[in-house]
DNA sequence: TCGCCGATGTTCT
DNA sequence: GAACATCGGCGAT
């Protein structure tokens, strides 16, 4: 058992991203500490669930605590947890942690050394951690995934517009950990 | 430091 | 044929 985690996956997307805020993400031992997440669910048109379920998005209308990884912009990894009951289609994308785990092994992966660099950005952070389709639809509660908490104590939250949409691009459900040095841009 | 732009493949109209 | 939950390099400030 490596779901250690005190969630709730089968909350809505919104309190999911913020939960997650300040858990470790390790997937085979490398990764690091969530700084950054963005909700997403079926009633919102800038979700890939929006229209409906398709052979890409059909993970995020399975159960919740599973991955769902698509690809970006044709070159791009990024990885979703997934949220709700099946098939509600919503989901928290998870778009920068802070590097603990594996330094040396995301370095070679990323070809990047600056720590701040590592892990900033969903096609970054899924470089880093060797996420690829492979992980679509996997638990997890099970290896390679592991989920630690984070400090007893609640974090301070940083709440904001989400990146790189255009549609409900207002809404304010994209979340930060205050102070940290690793977020993939700064919220206002 | 900021902003523009091209890369590149999948999905959907 | 267009849009796209991104990133890194380049040139201008």
């Amino acid at each position: 058992m490596t779901l250690l985690v005190d969630i709730d996956f089968s909350a809505e997307s919104l309190l999911v991203a913020r939960q997650l805020i300040g858990v470790t993400l390790l997937i085979d031992g490398v990764g690091g500490r969530i700084v950054e997440t963005e909700a997403y669910d079926q009633a919102d048109p800038a979700s890939h669930t929006y229209a409906g379920k398709t052979p890409r998005n059909a993970s995020m209308f399975g159960p919740p605590a599973h991955a769902y990884v698509y690809r970006s912009y044709g070159m791009h990894w990024c990885m979703n947890f997934v949220c709700r009951e099946a098939g509600h289609g919503a989901g928290v994308l998870i778009r920068a942690l802070e590097p603990t785990h594996g330094l040396e092994r995301m370095r070679e992966r990323r070809g990047v050394e600056k720590l701040e660099l590592l892990c900033a950005g969903p096609g970054r952070l899924a470089q880093a951690l060797g996420i690829t389709r492979s992980l679509d639809g996997l638990p997890l509660d099970a290896p390679p995934f592991e989920l630690l908490p984070g400090p007893a104590e609640p974090v301070e939250l940083l709440v904001g517009p989400r990146i790189g949409i255009t549609k409900a691009a207002h809404e304010l459900w994209r979340f930060g950990l205050k102070g940290s040095k690793f977020l993939s841009r700064g919220f206002n």
